[in-house]
DNA sequence: TATCCGTGGGC
DNA sequence: TGCCCAAGGAT
């Protein structure tokens, strides 16, 4: 296959049809690597208010290394993918403390920093300081996959080797950031996973599983998720308006962020089926159950969440370990799931 | 190496 | 409705 010729058309489908968005206007490493991470499995669409949000509250990486971690974690709030926030925050300040707040310039040295992989690394390496790095990310595999008719797994990691293979012959000697960027852009817009636009392809008269008319195939992918299904009962105690919560922890979902008091449960529960802590059997007293919330679905990419909110409203103080009280003006501050967020706002309407 | 980590949109 | 998947990284 003719290299010069996907490399010529690329740039020039690029130059005409490049979206404009905000972190395509700048080198500044500190500005790629924000939207950089903050693109990591997340479209655009859905990225770029929250980069917006970041560049305007962390105008530099002094300032987000300086920020405290519940509050990066608040403006990350509904991102998703949290360890992307913590890893954020980690390396801001490992970058500020080690290396004076200046990027290195090497991929093998950005590569050391927490939350930056093969991808990002490439990424702010061609794109900040004009390296020869090829990318690799989702687009770039389907890209190429379908283009050079590439029918093997893409979960093996000899597919990925071949591909970064062929995206490392591919990049320019020249500009390599607007090559990376321009193969992004084009699986991002024209080569979709779904529905793809052959009809205008550039690639039309050489894209391999084009002409075998296997697109829809490309790139193939064998492994499917299951879905753990998991019924957490939140119990929303209230006293004085205040409510208590507490920060997640370990290696489960939604670390770093709060949460009311957590009963996990194998299956759906009445509210009498639930393993009440002591502290409520021994002030059953002080305490009323007010509501029952309807089920709240939510969907993860591994889990499926069915959650209910009992609110219980206390006449006493009581004091549970780990869990602290919020008035509602903090609990709006505090970092929180969609989950929690959701029940919150339906509860004031 | 396989599995886990969120959320929202498309069909 | 249920499933796919999106500018990946950590473990």
């Amino acid at each position: 296959m003719n290299i010069d010729r996907i490399i010529s058309a690329l740039l020039l489908w690029y130059n005409q049809n490049k979206r404009d968005l905000p972190w395509r206007q700048t080198r500044d490493p500190y500005k790629i690597w924000l939207s950089e991470v903050i693109l990591q499995q997340t479209r655009v669409e859905q990225g770029l208010p929250y980069y917006l949000k970041f560049i305007e509250q962390y105008s530099n990486i002094f300032k987000l290394a300086k920020a405290p971690i519940d509050e990066v974690l608040r403006t990350w709030q509904g991102l998703g993918y949290y360890t992307r926030a913590r890893n954020l925050h980690k390396c801001a300040k490992t970058i500020v403390e080690q290396y004076k707040g200046k990027f290195p310039e090497a991929r093998s040295e950005l590569l050391k920093l927490p939350g930056i992989g093969p991808y990002t690394s490439a990424a702010i390496a061609s794109i900040s300081f004009g390296k020869k790095e090829a990318v690799v990310d989702g687009n770039v595999i389907r890209v190429i996959t379908r283009l050079f008719g590439i029918e093997e797994d893409i979960s093996s990691l000899k597919t990925i080797k071949r591909v970064t293979s062929i995206a490392e012959s591919l990049i320019t000697n020249s500009n390599p950031d607007i090559f990376n960027q321009a193969i992004m852009e084009y699986g991002a817009t024209q080569c979709k996973p779904n529905k793809p636009l052959c009809e205008e392809c550039i690639f039309m008269d050489i894209c391999i599983s084009r002409i075998k008319n296997i697109q829809h195939k490309i790139p193939l992918k064998s492994k499917k998720i299951k879905k753990r299904k998991r019924f957490f009962n939140y119990l929303v105690i209230r006293f004085n308006n205040r409510m208590l919560m507490k920060k997640r922890n370990g290696n489960d979902i939604w670390h770093g962020l709060f949460e009311f008091l957590l009963l996990e449960a194998e299956s759906e529960k009445d509210f009498m089926e639930l393993q009440l802590p002591s502290v409520l059997k021994k002030f059953s007293n002080y305490w009323v159950l007010e509501t029952i919330s309807p089920s709240f679905k939510h969907v993860l990419t591994h889990q499926i969440i069915d959650c209910k909110f009992y609110e219980i409203k206390f006449s006493k103080s009581i004091t549970i370990e780990n869990y602290d009280w919020f008035s509602y003006e903090e609990v709006e501050i505090l970092p929180k799931s969609i989950l929690i967020d959701r029940y919150l706002r339906e509860k004031i309407n």
